[in-house]
DNA sequence: AGTCCACAGGAAGGGCAGGCGA
DNA sequence: TCGCCTGCCCTTCCTGTGGACT
């Protein structure tokens, strides 16, 4: 591209019609004024923290539901109004929200204390110090508070499938020894089936109260594209039936909501980058296709090196041989590769993990399965379409220098 | 009913890098 | 600098398992 057609092309944007007026409401961590198709959870919720508001400790909550149904963003809000109801009340009330899925910063027992001490003005260094001695800073801290203080707990279940109960356990007694504060748990999760693992006494004051939140319908999803729409984009610019398109292909994810927004925006994204001035169903076509290769491609692209190889093994194979294959297979295969590409092969049960990793990872599906005398073997698959298959073979082709 | 295969997956521990306090 | 602690990645060793085969 010339410099003179790269100008035209600048010019040509800034000219058009945006489509966009406040692009941040179509994020996933906008909080709205209001949650619509969420008034039960919200007054429930509402009722079971009041006491707050009395400087008494509400019970602690346990809600759950598949992802996109709302429950951080209902929790969020409801603490919101609570702090602002306690200070007009001279009530202290704190909160702190904790997510254990984010890399490197609430994933193991450690950090997950160092950043509650940390929330709470003590500092704990990234490493180095015995658990016990993180814990008795963060009871420190916990000592100099006043009020209530709930602590959101959100993605608890990958924190303790990672590193078991024990830290609940210990986090819900923590009332026994505190005077001036009053401590309650909000746990998020998405996995319903959760609790059945957790140990009984952690269980029932871990889940003193439920909460459930069920997936949204497609007419509860259009409800709330339509509310984001109306300050997401300029007037005039969505074609009848755009919303509409989304909200059923997220209601077939389980009722997605952020799915849904997902795909409006990135649907806006793809009419404003080929210069189109309406957003149309084309364009949720092209987002949903986009949003899928896009997540795969940067999940494959984050894996280590040996996980890369493994993907590349069974690319190779699938591509090569037939759509299923097995463990053995795979492992034999993946020498050969790393012969190739000059790694040092793990074992067979590291790779057996990284096997199961990828398959929790959404990036193949990975079914146990018995052949009788001849074993018991995973049956793997690859769980995205043919044509990422080149997209992501091209990467690693590309990374392993082929 | 018992055997046997090809793994799955749990438990324990080694080695390493990074950080702290003495 | 050294000893101690952490998380992380990995290996080694082990037990468990579903179902075809005998």
């Amino acid at each position: 591209m010339t410099q003179q057609t790269i100008q035209n092309l600048f010019s040509n944007y800034l000219s058009k019609k945006p489509i966009f007026s406040n692009k941040k409401v179509l994020m996933s961590n906008y909080t709205p004024d209001t949650v619509p198709h969420r008034e039960n959870q919200i007054n429930q919720l509402g009722r079971i923290i009041l006491p707050a508001l009395k400087n008494e400790r509400p019970s602690n909550v346990f809600i759950y539901g598949s992802t996109g149904t709302g429950k951080t963003l209902v929790t969020n809000y409801v603490l919101n109004e609570l702090v602002i109801a306690g200070k007009q009340n001279n009530t202290k009330i704190s909160t702190i929200y904790v997510n254990c899925k984010m890399k490197r910063v609430a994933d193991t027992e450690y950090r997950f204390l160092a950043f509650l001490a940390d929330k709470l003005g003590k500092k704990v260094p990234p490493t180095g110090l015995p658990t016990d001695q993180v814990y008795k800073i963060f009871f420190k801290a916990l000592e100099e508070q006043e009020g209530v203080l709930i602590i959101i707990i959100d993605e608890i279940d990958s924190l303790v499938d990672k590193v078991g109960d024990d830290f609940l356990y210990n986090l819900t007694r923590i009332n026994q020894d505190l005077e001036n504060v009053k401590v309650a748990i909000i746990g998020i999760s998405n996995n319903i089936s959760f609790t059945d693992y957790l140990d009984a006494r952690v269980k029932s004051s871990l889940s003193e109260e439920d909460l459930i939140f069920p997936p949204y319908n497609a007419v509860q999803l259009q409800d709330i594209l339509q509310e984001r729409t109306k300050i997401a984009f300029s007037e005039g610019i969505l074609e009848c039936g755009v919303n509409q398109k989304c909200a059923a292909l997220a209601a077939q994810e389980h009722g997605d909501a952020r799915r849904a927004l997902d795909l409006l925006r990135v649907a806006g994204e793809m009419a404003e980058r080929n210069g189109d001035e309406i957003i149309s169903i084309k364009h949720v076509d092209m987002a949903e296709e986009k949003v899928d290769t896009d997540r795969i491609l940067e999940v494959v692209k984050t894996q280590p090196k040996q996980s890369k190889a493994i993907i590349y093994t069974l690319l190779s194979k699938i591509e090569n041989e037939s759509d299923k294959i097995l463990t053995g297979d795979v492992y034999n295969t993946y020498i050969a590769t790393c012969k190739k590409v000059i790694l040092k092969p793990l074992t067979q049960r590291r790779v057996s993990d990284i096997l199961s990793e990828l398959d929790m990872l959404g990036i193949i599906n990975a079914k146990v399965i018995s052949n009788g005398r001849y074993g018991r073997t995973r049956e793997i698959s690859l769980a995205f379409s043919k044509d990422l298959h080149t997209k992501i073979m091209d990467f690693l082709k590309n990374e392993f220098y082929f």
